[in-house]
DNA sequence: CCGCAGGCGTACCGTACGGTACGGTTCCAG
DNA sequence: CTGGAACCGTACCGTACGGTACGCCTGCGG
């Protein structure tokens, strides 16, 4: 059984990319029924290419997984001269593209298909899923976070708590609605009121770390 | 096809009860590998039977999911004498419960199942789940939210939003992280710190939603 | 004692799907 | 022009599993 997992490979070729954006779109629109022969069919390939390039359909799975993973990508923040008002507009930016992120139609059927595939014992695509969505947002927003520390603007003993109290206070109870799909939580009603949550989210997270705020 | 759902009929005999806890161990313990002849064998049963009870596997799916979660019960509140101190000592509560369900085992597989099923425009189990976590807690809390609205404790203008609020200080990214299977996320790990956390989530919505907070 | 309903165990069927094999075509190097 | 590599399309295989059929046993009402 050949495995030839390539995780820290994200080099496609334009046509094996074209074969994981058929995969992509068969999981959002098929939901996990995901076969090889509907991609080899959707792509135009033969299951054998398919085989070779991949080498199972885990294979396939993950690097469809991990390719359209990586191609979220958040604006990077200026850090430079860091008022109050910038720091604001950072963290509400923040909000507004994880939640824009976790409500989008491919976010939801990529963690759907990681919660299935932990499921199995397998956790890699978990870590994928993990790894390029709130990680990710960690990553770029924790210096923000200590950067409103140091311009003593914010106020936080560990920024990893800060960091997780902003997920909470965005996220809510949205995700796991969605991906349990809540019919009370369609899209577009998510998305009208995306602009209010970020704002409610961003008002509480001063509220609570801001530097006038209690200890 | 025989259909025969009993959505709203939790009536099973000991001996249907045995099979329906045979059928959750098997998906707790083998995840995803929820087939029929496992079923029938660890409950001692034959197969027929299990189609003549429940229908398919959907419906055997449906009735265990739906069993087991009308079990999960939380302590009533006392809500006669809202002073300041029972008010937090059931807020803590509220948020130990419901940090205690979601990161028990059967929590965590009951709603990967129910993930499962959704993506495949199968959303009754999501909706079962749903009803009997996130919105069991909701129905419960709402009121003491209200009762100490009323008794000048609380100040929020939405209790939909104090309660949802609420749900993502306690939450926060722990679900979906153990959904996905983050080995960083051990369950031993996560309930060493459930005091603390419960402690600071209370505290957290003590300070945006109580009656000295800014409003 | 008889008959029968309920249920166990097992054999069986059909199908869907993962994975492989193979012939045919295109394209490129030499 | 020729050999071969890559790849398409399709046929094929094996297996796992959902669902059904049937034979047998047990308990119980009459």
């Amino acid at each position: 059984m050949p495995v030839t997992i390539k995780v820290n490979e994200e080099t496609f070729t334009p046509r094996q990319q074209a074969v994981l954006t058929a995969a992509l779109d068969l999981l959002v629109e098929n939901g996990d029924g995901l076969t090889m022969t509907a991609v080899a069919r959707r792509a135009s390939c033969s299951k054998e290419t398919l085989y070779k390039w991949f080498g199972d359909r885990d294979g396939l799975l993950t690097a469809t997984v991990q390719w359209q993973a990586a191609k979220v990508r958040m604006p990077v923040v200026d850090r430079s001269h860091l008022n109050a008002k910038a720091l604001r507009l950072s963290i509400e930016q923040f909000a507004r593209d994880l939640l824009t992120v976790i409500t989008g139609e491919v976010s939801i059927t990529l963690n759907r298909t990681a919660v299935t595939h932990a499921a199995q014992e397998k956790d890699s695509l978990g870590i994928i899923v993990l790894e390029n969505g709130p990680l990710a947002i960690r990553r770029r927003l924790k210096p923000i976070l200590e950067a409103g520390r140091d311009a003593r603007l914010l106020r936080f003993d560990s920024s990893e708590d800060a960091y997780r109290t902003f997920f909470g206070l965005v996220v809510r109870d949205v995700q796991i609605r969605l991906l349990l799909g809540d019919k009370a939580l369609t899209q577009s009603n998510v998305e009208a009121n995306i602009e209010a949550d970020v704002k409610a989210a961003t008002d509480q997270f001063f509220a609570l770390y801001g530097a006038k705020a209690n200890p």
